[in-house]
DNA sequence: ACCTCACATTGAAATTTATCTATTTGATAT
DNA sequence: ATATCAAATAGATAAATTTCAATGTGAGGT
């Protein structure tokens, strides 16, 4: 894991309307459309968060027909908090 | 806790350099000087992200004479790590 | 085939962040 | 006092990110 791939998996957390987004997705499954709703912003503008918290494997999506249903990944948070433990070796 | 408080805590890791300040002070604690020394980057870069990473609660200063001695600070990981844990609930 | 719906992509504008040079501040030493 | 060194701040520019309107794509439905 070097610098650039670090720095891509905590992208999901240093935006406001992501942080939101996961916050959303700590209620369980929801699809775009649903994200799009709650949120105040347009429907390129999730996209481009969604695109980014897929990236960084924070949350993953599911097709479904014309639908995606995103959810928290724990695989991805796991990867994250190894990461903090890992910078708490003395 | 907020988004935006949120956000400001992830800062600090989603900067190539500053992962890399952070590497550098899992080794211990050191001064700006010695960063700057292991760092590509001009002093008042340096100092920008310094301010970045303080602000995160990740590292903390601790000013002696001219100098400032830098270091990871475990509360302020084990708040971001709270945090993580917080979203890995079902 | 055509229409509609959900989402992605493009391209451009606005905002934020990163970076530098120049200067200032604050501490220590002479 | 003044000179020096470490770090912060100011101000400007460059680069990256966020955002939106417009358009494209792909999956169903009629």
């Amino acid at each position: 894991m070097n610098e650039k791939e670090i720095a891509t998996i905590f992208k999901a957390f240093c935006d406001e309307n992501r942080i939101r987004i996961l916050l959303l997705l700590l209620g369980g499954e929801k699809c775009a459309c649903l994200l799009l709703e709650e949120m105040n912003i347009t429907q390129p503008t999730l996209s481009h968060h969604m695109k980014i918290l897929c990236d960084s494997g924070i949350v993953v999506g599911r097709k479904d027909g014309k639908w995606i249903h995103y959810s928290l990944s724990d695989e991805g948070i796991e990867k994250a908090q190894k990461y903090l433990e890992f910078l708490r070796r003395k």
